[in-house]
RNA sequence: GGCGGGGUAGCUCAGUGGUAGAGCAAUCGGAUCAUAACCGAUUUGUCGUGGGUUCGAUCCCCACCCCCGCUACCA
């Protein structure tokens, strides 16, 4: 089976933060999860390069475009590996595959007869040297940025039929073809779809730093669609066939919450109108808060990802982030939580029951041989398979959340049986049948937690493979106070 | 305004027509192999407000209050 995951690819107009490495860790983990499984599997991320913010940002540094985007760029890739990101391709939109590819979309789209030239006319405010929408003015119908009413203009652009895919998309998403998920975010598509489409202009004229429309140079490519092609292009799309062949269509788009229109209706019609296979399913996860409070740059409470994992470890920022908040629902992020659950999970959960169970076996029971085949707890072999079926659905926090139960049983199995009494008693028989039976549970959490913790997947696999057995020298995870 | 979701222990949430549960936090006890970690017990709740149906509602109905999302061309 192969299996293509895509991340959303990031606007590099601001560092990454928190709110960007959230669904770049999920889709990690289910690009591993099914290399694990055996899958042949691709794992695409990348950043967004084009647009006039990204052009006004850079001369407002004095730099040129592309340079500000090659710098900006590099702190995604930063950030992603200190998170243990490990994607398979990085796209970013300013490379000239990329260019081709799209510049070959177009062309395809154009063939079609889906586009048409016409007038459109919107409310074009100087100050933004851009077009803004009625519902962002205030309430003396003035630009809330610039406070200067926007003027109405009229230009020429390319439009792409959208209107007439309202049924074809109803089709698809009420039959499951197109899998949106959750449930909240399908329901509002459909309803957005019921309430009728209109034509979208796919052209801009007064654009910066984007691509050129191929057969009218006087209009630049409206860059979301430049940039929703990033999934079709990194896969070699109009030049590499059997690679597109292979990996198209994808199996899973993580998408925010917010861009859920473009990834269910206006992306999908586009791939009908050059005949591609729609993706799969597009999962929408939530939006978190930070104590409570709007991630916002006025605030200034962005999260350097990259600052809080050298707290950490990047697998306890990749565990609270998936544990704490289920996948597809808002949730918010404050440092007391995650050192409450850092410490809880990781340091007195996981990272203490490792470590009493290595002392407890080179201690009491060095020549016990953990590789023989002893019998297992059956509700710790459900909670983990079930695990694996959550991971698989996305649901991460029920995944870890039953796979923190068998830690639970093993702590209880311990306690029950109190190894320690018994080698007071010289029973050796009896407490290596404890122990082995909980070193079997260690074994299979720590295959269990390899996508989501790799890090420490690699450490314990270590400890669990040392023969004689020893303690840790280090814990796994240090207490935080 | 329209459509949709929600208001349940300090926090995050689950839940059913018969007077409420989990995890974390807190308190007490046990244990001592372990990262003062582990195990057990316990506490707190007018289950948004006011009505209604019912023998009985947190769960059904009505009204109201509050919060949130969507209502397209900034990405």
């Amino acid at each position: 089976m192969k299996y293509y995951v895509t991340t959303p690819i990031y606007y590099v107009n601001a560092k990454p933060h928190i709110g960007s490495a959230y669904p770049t860790i999920a889709a990690d983990v289910l690009a591993r999860w099914h290399k694990i499984k055996g899958d042949d599997t691709f794992f695409l991320t990348g950043v967004a390069e084009h647009g006039t913010k990204i052009a006004n940002s850079a001369e407002a540094t004095g730099q040129a475009p592309q340079s500000f985007v090659d710098t900006n760029s590099e702190y995604f890739k930063t950030a992603w590996e200190t998170l243990g990101i490990q994607y398979d391709d990085f796209i970013r939109t300013t490379e000239s595959r990329h260019a081709a590819a799209v510049t070959n979309f177009f062309k395809k789209l154009k063939e079609s007869g889906q586009l048409y030239e016409a007038e459109y006319a919107g409310l074009y405010c100087v100050g933004h040297e851009a077009f803004i929408k009625e519902s962002e003015l205030d309430e003396h119908g003035n630009c809330p940025d610039h406070g200067q009413p926007p003027e109405k203009t009229k230009e020429k652009n390319w439009f792409f039929k959208l209107s007439e895919y309202g049924d074809f998309l109803q089709e698809k998403i009420t039959s499951g073809q197109l899998q949106i998920e959750p449930v909240e975010r399908k329901n509002e598509v459909l309803s957005f779809i019921e309430q009728g489409l209109e034509d979208i202009a796919i052209s801009r004229r007064t654009a910066k730093f984007a691509l050129p429309l191929p057969w009218d140079a006087s209009q630049t490519i409206y860059v979301w669609l430049d940039e929703l092609f990033n999934y079709c292009s990194a896969i070699g799309y109009g030049k590499d066939e059997a690679k597109f062949n292979k990996w198209w269509p994808a199996d899973v788009h993580i998408v925010g919450k917010d861009i859920i229109k473009f990834h269910c209706v206006i992306w999908p019609a586009l791939l009908e109108a050059i005949g591609e296979k729609l993706p799969k399913k597009v999962f929408a996860h939530g939006f978190f808060t930070i104590d409570g409070q709007k991630i916002s740059k006025s605030l200034g409470n962005a999260i350097d990802p990259v600052e809080l994992s050298q707290e950490y470890g990047s697998d306890a920022i990749r565990y609270f982030l998936l544990r704490d908040i289920p996948f597809g629902k808002d949730g918010d992020f404050s440092p007391e939580r995650l050192k409450e659950r850092y410490n809880a999970d990781l340091a007195n959960g996981l990272g203490n029951l490792v470590s009493r169970t290595l002392n407890m076996i080179e201690r009491f029971t060095p020549e016990l041989d953990p590789d023989l085949p002893v019998a297992s707890s059956t509700l710790v072999q459900k909670l983990l398979y079930e695990a694996g079926i959550l991971t698989e659905n996305l649901d991460f926090s029920s995944a870890l959340e039953n796979i923190w139960q068998a830690l639970g049983v093993a702590d209880k199995w311990i306690e029950d049986n109190k190894p320690w009494e018994l080698a007071k008693q010289n029973k050796t028989k009896e407490i290596e049948g404890t122990l082995a039976g909980i070193f079997s549970i260690l074994v299979a959490v720590n295959n269990q937690i390899a996508p989501f913790l790799p890090e420490t997947h690699a450490k314990l696999t270590k400890l669990l493979e040392a023969r004689p057995i020893k303690k840790p020298q280090e814990p796994l995870f240090a207490r935080k106070s």
